[in-house]
DNA sequence: CTTTGTCTGTGCGTTGACGCACATACCGGA
DNA sequence: TCCGGTATGTGCGTCAACGCACAGACAAAG
């Protein structure tokens, strides 16, 4: 399931489409596209990371875990960027576990490698830094949604976000896991999702979730969400 | 109220501190020690930024403001750090306020040189990353911190926080100012604060507060606090 | 066709935080 | 010394979310 990548493959993902000609050329012998199942983790809380990865199709979902097992999302990555930050941010690690919130493929390269293209200082250096700012603005307004806001508006931003990355309009996630990624019940899930399903925005069954009506979804979620889309637009667009 | 930096002052800042001697004898003629008041705004959400700040005895509250005009903290930023990674990572801008929470000293440096001395990619650059990644570290645990923790245990940790940063044991901050940091009611501020006090961990009175028994509010903290605390000595310590 | 496991729906008591209203206490200036 | 502004204390009704318990509903496997 691993092949080396072509120039076309690697502009699905958005940060590789933005890099130099001379960049990219270094770059692809190096990134090997792979296949995702879902709940995969890519490196645990603490943990040296051996690859940096770019999804293309797949979202991968930054996940804290608390001493008594709750957990809480901070941020997600899908095609528009990048897991692994802390490979060039010189940290190595974060405190945070990677998990496959939807299946699909992404490319990974060898943290030397990343680290090595990263130290040249060309336009790859300085996306990957806009990139992180635009990293920083998504966890920080996750943090003020979490104080803020419902949870019925956290429910609306997390599927936008996602459909956002998503290369359709289906995601298979039960409401144990989702509630699992907002660190509430899987209970609130239950009932703000059969809010949704009932205003004709979503269907789902069975962990079969399907967006109908993205506008329906916006005019139910908070202004964090537009906050974080104009903010990745403006540094990444 | 502005001199010329010499090299013990600006060894206050711990980021400054850790630069290379070549890369401060080209900081020093351009870092300015200026006196910040309670309250003032260093810079608003979205404004450009001209200055990159190192605080000595100041300590600098990131806010983001809502639009009903509600406010919640995602970070704090005293000797340890500076104020305006924006600058370097490449956006210019930040969709948040930044305000001084603790009035004190700070060195400022124009963005420009800021810039010119981080794309030198030296010790300095690495520094910087490094800082930012504690920051995202500090960031994150405060977006769990507010998702799965009570007020109680967030104003340890808030307390905590201020007091690492902090000269004294003196903190110059009003129960409402408080509230407005951590996105709580006023009312809710009053009640933890009577309960630590009650403990003897902490006394106030309008507006003046004193931490007697450092070790009392750690025994009341979640587990959020030392995350960040660890994650900073790792990476700057 | 049954069993088993998983996913979703629902009810109910509890609780932490909210919003509001108002009382009290303290400080500094006129 | 009084007065106005500010800081803190307190009570009370409301509400969103929690924890728990359990009931259907569906899918896959035997």
């Amino acid at each position: 399931m691993t092949t080396t990548a072509t120039t076309e493959e690697a502009a699905q993902n958005h940060l590789l489409a933005g890099v130099s000609d001379e960049e990219l050329a270094r770059l692809l012998p190096n990134l090997q596209l792979i296949s995702l199942p879902l709940g995969e983790v890519l490196y645990e809380s603490g943990e040296k990371m051996d690859y940096v990865y770019f999804p293309t199709t797949a979202i991968i979902s930054l996940l804290y875990i608390m001493e008594n097992g709750s957990t809480a999302e901070i941020g997600v990555v899908g095609n528009d960027g990048m897991v692994g930050i802390a490979i060039f941010m010189g940290g190595d690690t974060t405190p945070n576990r990677a998990v496959v919130q939807s299946a699909g493929k992404t490319f990974k390269m060898k943290a030397e490698m990343m680290k090595d293209e990263f130290t040249r200082g060309g336009r790859f250096h300085n996306l990957c830094l806009r990139y992180t700012q635009a990293l920083i603005t998504q966890i920080s307004q996750t943090a003020v949604c979490n104080r803020l806001h419902s949870v019925d508006q956290q429910l609306c931003r997390w599927l936008l976000l996602s459909h956002d990355r998503l290369p359709s309009d289906r995601l298979i996630m039960t409401q144990d896991l989702i509630a699992n990624m907002l660190g509430v019940r899987r209970e609130g899930i239950t009932h703000a999702a059969k809010r949704l399903q009932n205003a004709g925005y979503i269907s789902y069954a069975r962990g079969d979730m399907t967006i109908l009506d993205r506008e329906g979804l916006e005019s139910g979620v908070c202004e964090c969400y537009q906050v974080v889309r104009t903010e990745y637009d403006r540094l990444l667009g």
